[in-house]
DNA sequence: CGCTACATGTCGTCC
DNA sequence: GGACGACGTGTAGCG
């Protein structure tokens, strides 16, 4: 667990490619210049920055403001490094598609590198998934008595509808969910696969959106368009599951 | 510019207050756990991480792996900490929407601050509206001889079109411009601007996606629509701007 | 602030 | 590997 405060450009170099042979991960705090060249270009002029490495070949690079980083390569590039007319020069290659960043670092202030010891779960809850299961485990929450059909019923080559439904009249009902604010986009992803299931059954089939908000506009287009909005309390929707599972016990 | 190693969390503590009281960034290696409540919930069970801490209230955890911090907090947060039952507490609230991340430090590895000089140009080509400049600089790049008419014009509350140009038939031409692969969603965008602009103005008009590839379903949909599609060369391009502002002469 | 669309979006997942 | 949709998407730009 070295630290390196104020290093030579050569001590630096060594050290990199070591904690990368030992797959470390690499922390910096460096005045450089960063190019990039792939699916769009940039150049950043030189100035202060942070620079994670990790051991997967992700590497990132961040200004002083913002939550995202200026630069950066995703897991799975490869890094090369060496000191060049009096700068520590760092390229990454990204393959598929083919994109380098380039890093010219003139100082570096700190260098770190540690093996990180995270073992641990990380668990999320209230996405759409959640939503879909509350439905699932209580339809009633869509304020009628409906039954599921399918869960994620595949709609031709034009993806999938969250959730299928028969209403009591036996009508099927196809549900599209979002766990934000429905905009208009969600609106014409609904109608696309209303628009195909009818044709494919040869019957009228319900178009249902449902979200905790909906914009105007995309109200506008979703009654024109002869679908339905159900509004839903996300606050149901852990009620049912903690209920259910004893998942959230912790909130 | 103070680099602790191994240093107590009532030190941590001190010198985070310490930190953002002089607007420098942040930068720890710490085991920790982190919870975070808000669109979403999640929780991340002990282990080692990075902590960047910015002075505009970024704050961003990666775990070892991958692009992407595990948690976060935008701009704009705020921050607080303590001491308490011997862990170093650490909790950013963010307004609108109201969210808040906690942060139990048990053991801090290092700690890094430092007052970022940065004031350097960031420079990106290679945009969606880079595209739409070049075509608007040689229209026939498009393979016809067009007129630029307009500029991302409005479609009503629909949104903008990119572009609208007319033919020499003198037919409007609505243009939908995406950098990448164009998937179904686009032809859907472009679908809804043509048939808006048809009704708004009462007369037929032509739709065309214009982009470097086109996904399978996407083309079908899109001639089953009767709009039609121009591969665009990112190189022919960055030709045209290059010579037309000395821009990308570095490349 | 609401709404829309872009992004080197990234990421999972199905085919 | 391609296609499609979710994401705590973030972020800019306009009304």
């Amino acid at each position: 667990m070295p630290v390196l405060e104020n290093p030579s450009l050569e001590e630096v170099s060594k050290a990199i490619i070591d904690a990368v042979k030992k797959r470390e991960t690499v922390l910096m705090v460096a005045r450089c210049i960063v190019e990039y060249a792939g699916r769009s270009f940039s150049r950043l002029g030189e100035g202060d920055r942070i620079l994670i490495l990790k051991p997967d070949g992700s590497l990132i690079i961040h200004r002083e403001k913002g939550y995202s980083p200026v630069n950066y390569q995703p897991e799975g590039s490869i890094v090369n490094v060496k000191v060049e007319n009096g700068k520590l020069f760092l390229r990454s290659i990204r393959r598929r598609p083919e994109e380098i960043m380039d890093i010219y670092m003139s100082k570096v202030y700190v260098f770190f590198s540690k093996k990180l010891d995270d073992r641990a779960l990380f668990e999320m809850w209230g996405n759409e998934e959640d939503i879909k299961r509350a439905i699932i485990l209580e339809p009633s929450l869509l304020g009628e008595k409906f039954k599921v059909v399918k869960d994620e019923r595949k709609m031709g080559n034009r993806g999938y509808a969250d959730l299928l439904l028969v209403d009591e009249n036996g009508t099927y009902v196809i549900v599209e969910i979002k766990k934000g604010t429905a905009g208009i986009d969600a609106v014409e992803q609904l109608l696309k696969y209303v628009d195909y299931y009818q044709k494919a059954i040869g019957r009228s089939v319900r178009g249902m959106l449902v979200a905790p908000n909906i914009s105007k506009n995309a109200l506008q287009k979703l009654e024109a368009s002869g679908l339905e909005y159900v509004k839903i309390d996300p606050r149901k929707v852990w009620t049912i599951l903690k209920a259910q599972k004893g998942i959230l016990s912790f909130l």
